[in-house]
DNA sequence: TTATTTCACTTGTATTTACAAGTAAATAGT
DNA sequence: ACTATTTACTTGTAAATACAAGTGAAATAA
């Protein structure tokens, strides 16, 4: 059996993409049974360990659940990772309907601290990449957004288009950062002259704010941003 | 070496609750570098893989973090299972300077749905055990909450003392049900006229409201709650 | 003294092997 | 026909072993 050497993307990562990008791509619904972890290993070239720690991560992250005895079944795909619990506003809500309008197209700008959040000299002296957006669900503006990420090494990154793209996709393929995690704070407000604009509501509205700092596998990069929510018609929805 | 038989509580279970239990309760500090793996198993009386997979259950839940080539640092103990990511309102503030009043005592109830979520028709012919309660953070009423439990197998549930204890540590040291995850919505609204006499704000205060399906360790077996929350002092904080 | 290399230590990945335990269908017995 | 048992699957746990790769300090060479 041939050592693998050629991307240096460990075994378990590289079946865990296969199978979440099957689950969420509708290879297997909800309700289906994956195939059982040795004709998972036979599939893949891969002992069991190997495929339990695919499989573990896709327990955690809520894609599936695992039964002994019985298998492991498909639990669902687009609501295991919402708004709360990990990536941006596209996972939460579904690609389909979400359409964006930039409010602030992405200019450098200084900064000394992001929101709530105290920065780091470093991340003071590169000045920051800010954006200002407001997002539609079936076209009802239900978020109003601003992300400032540090302006180092990301070659490019102000001039790409954005409309109508999840932000951390684009990191993702283009940056090969990848969202770990993060931490957030949440309240409840009342809208203010600008909220009120752009939600298009009336004095006293509550909104939902929230604020969220986002640690990626690039060490000591996080992305700062601010969501305010018309909760409306459309709560926000997760899984945890 | 002796098999492990006594409990059936697997090995990684244990060190997972061993250590977590050291962290939270101060044996090391935020920042502290965790005893190498290798250590640890020797400590323990187990091999690496044991210990691996109870240093992964710490590491996805936020407890530490591992760094290849220097060890695992202690990242957080309260912080990483706040009210977001896990389990109740106990852990997101700090059992310290929370008080519990309890507004409706444990009681037997009907119900056909749990707020926004939809019951099995098992759980509708059980009951339900209800409960209400307002918290207070430094004596300040942040939370407002509502529990609904299915009345199934739990002997003198409604005769235990709820004053400033966390449901989810009676459950767990009482019941042996844990926490697994669940769903949750999340949306931003105006105080109505008992929500005003109980967190004592004005006209159209704006109020956190959240509703919870939490899944257990015991299968079919739901959790739901709503919390309502006063965010003007203290904001929800969670790791995600 | 300074820069480089080596080395001991850490966590990360992966295989192999073995048995335990839950599930469900096929089978044998009554 | 019905019940109990076997059997063949499934996931769960655990050990022993090996090597890869990052880190940092000590030893070494310039």
């Amino acid at each position: 059996m041939l050592k693998q050497q050629e991307t240096s993307i460990p075994q378990h990562r590289k079946v865990y993409e296969i199978l979440r990008s099957h689950i969420t791509g509708g290879v297997f619904g909800e309700g289906d049974f994956l195939p059982s972890e040795n004709e998972l290993c036979t599939v893949h070239h891969v002992t069991r360990p190997t495929i339990r720690k695919a499989l573990d991560r896709l327990t955690n992250e809520g894609y599936i659940v695992r039964h002994q005895g019985k298998g492991s079944i498909v639990k669902g795909s687009p609501k295991g990772v919402g708004i709360l619990s990990m990536t941006g506003t596209t996972s939460a809500i579904g690609q389909d309907n979400l359409t964006t309008t930039i409010i602030i197209k992405p200019e450098i700008r200084t900064w000394n601290q992001a929101f709530t959040f105290p920065l780091t000299k470093a991340e003071i002296e590169s000045g920051c990449v800010y954006i200002e957006r407001l997002r539609l669900v079936n076209g009802k503006p239900v978020f109003y957004d601003i992300t400032m990420i540090p302006n180092v090494n990301l070659p490019r990154f102000t001039s790409r288009n954005f409309e109508n793209k999840s932000l951390f996709d684009i990191l993702r393929k283009h940056y090969h950062i990848e969202v770990r995690g993060g931490e957030q704070q949440l309240l409840a407000i009342v809208a203010d002259e600008k909220m009120k604009g752009y939600f298009n509501v009336g004095q006293g509205h509550p909104i939902l704010q929230l604020n969220r700092k986002i640690e990626t596998s690039r060490a000591g990069f996080y992305i700062y941003s601010q969501v305010f929510c018309n909760t409306d018609e459309y709560v926000l929805y997760g899984t945890f």
